[in-house]
DNA sequence: GTCCGATGTTAATCAACGTTAACAGCGACC
DNA sequence: GGTCGCTGTTAACGTTGATTAACATCGGAC
C-alpha cells in the first residue's frame, strides 16, 4: 500500500556494485559478467534491466548529476546570504562525497564513456551545478572575474572530490571538517591579492 | 658524440600520445591500434619499442612518479626552512601539473590498470612523494597527528591536480598564482582549530 | 487451473582486441 | 656490395566482450 508503483530494487542494487566496479576499474575495465556477478546473476540478466552498458553508465551519471544539482540549487534558494549559502554548498557536497566515493569517482571520470546525447545532457546538469557556486562565489567578491570564480569552483571540486582517495585513516566527522575547513580557505585565498 | 646512446624518440613520441590518449578515454578505452595511429604507425609496430601494452602504462607511471619525487625530494633539500620548502613543493607540483596534464591525469587515475609487480613500486614512489609533504607539514604543525596531515595533502593534491579539468579559460601565469594561493590557504587552514 | 509478464538461464553470434608470425626495406659498418 | 640489426608492414590466432536468441520458472490475475 505504502508503495505506489513497483520497487525497482534489482535495478539500484545493479547501479549500486556497477559504481564501485567502475570506481575501482574504470568503466572499460569491468565486463557485463563482472556486473552481474557482482549481484549473483549472469551477464545477460542485466538487459531486463537496462537497454545496454552504455545506458547503465548513462543513468548512473544523469542520477547523480541530478542530485547534485536539485539539492545545491535548493540549498543556495535556502540561504539568505551568499556566505550561508557557500557553508550549505559545501555541507552538501561534502556529505555527498563521504557517504558516495565510488559515484563521485565515477562522475568525475566516466563522463567520456557515455554516449550522446545523455553525454551532452549530463555535461549540461554538472555545468548548470558549477555555476551554482560561481554565481555564489561572484555575490561575494564582486569585482572578481567569472573565469576566476569557475577555475576556483573547479580547483574546490578537486579537492572536495579527492576523499574517496585518502585512505580513510580520519574518521568521517573529522575528515568533513577538514575537508570544510580547506575549501573554505582556498576558496577565499582565490580571490585575495 | 653528444649522444652517448641511441635517441629513443620514438619511444618518448609514443608516450607522450599514450598520455594524451590515455588521459581522454582510459587505458582500457584505448586500443593498440589507436595509440599507433596516433604516431602514424599501425599497431603490431608497438612491439618493436614495448613489451606490451600494460609495460607502456607501466613505464609512464613509473617514469611520473620517479620525477615526481626526485625533484620534490631535491627542492625540499635544497630548503632552509619548512615554509620555504612548502612553498617548493607547491611550485613544483604546480609547473608539473600545468606542463603535464594529461600525465597528471592518467598517473591518478590508471594505477588500477598497472600488474604487478611495478605497481607496487609506482605505489611505493606515490607515497614517498606524499610523504615528503607530510613531513613538511609536520615541522610547520610538530603539534598535529600524521593522519590530518596526510589527509590534507591527498586534499591538496586534488585541488592541484584538478587543472585538467578547468577548460582552460586563465592564462598559464594567473593559473598557477591562483592554484598556489589557493592551496597554500588550504593547508594552512587544515591545521587551525 | 490457466495464462502471462517478469526475470532468469545457457548457447550462439559477431566485432574488437592484444599479441605473434612472417616478411620487407633500409641504413650502418665491415 | 654484402650482411645484419632495426623498424616497419600485413596476415593470422586465440580470447574476451557486448549483445541477442531460445528456452525455463514462477507468482499473481482472471
Amino acid at each position: 500500500m505504502a508503495e505506489v508503483s513497483a520497487p525497482p530494487t534489482r535495478r539500484l542494487e545493479i547501479l549500486s556494485a556497477a559504481a564501485e566496479l567502475f570506481a575501482r576499474r574504470g568503466y572499460h575495465g569491468v565486463s557485463i559478467g563482472d556486473l552481474g556477478r557482482a549481484v549473483g546473476l549472469t551477464g545477460p540478466a542485466l538487459y531486463r534491466h537496462f537497454r545496454g552498458k552504455e545506458a547503465l553508465l548513462a543513468e548512473m551519471l544523469l542520477d547523480i548529476s541530478e542530485r547534485l544539482l536539485t539539492e545545491g540549487r535548493r540549498r543556495v534558494a535556502a540561504a539568505d546570504t551568499p556566505e550561508v549559502a557557500l557553508d550549505a554548498l559545501l555541507r552538501w557536497h561534502i556529505d555527498f562525497a563521504l557517504d558516495n566515493p565510488a559515484l563521485i569517482t565515477v562522475h568525475t571520470r566516466e563522463l567520456g564513456s557515455v554516449p550522446q546525447p545523455e553525454r551532452r545532457e549530463i555535461r549540461r546538469l554538472q555545468r548548470a551545478y558549477a555555476e551554482e557556486w560561481v554565481r555564489v562565489l561572484l555575490l561575494m567578491h564582486p569585482e572578481a572575474a567569472e573565469d576566476r570564480a569557475r577555475a576556483a569552483t573547479h580547483a574546490a571540486f578537486g579537492l572536495l572530490n579527492s576523499t574517496p582517495h585518502s585512505t580513510g585513516e580520519l574518521d568521517r566527522d573529522t575528515m568533513a571538517t577538514l575537508l570544510h575547513a580547506m575549501a573554505s580557505e582556498a576558496l577565499t585565498g582565490a580571490f585575495r591579492s
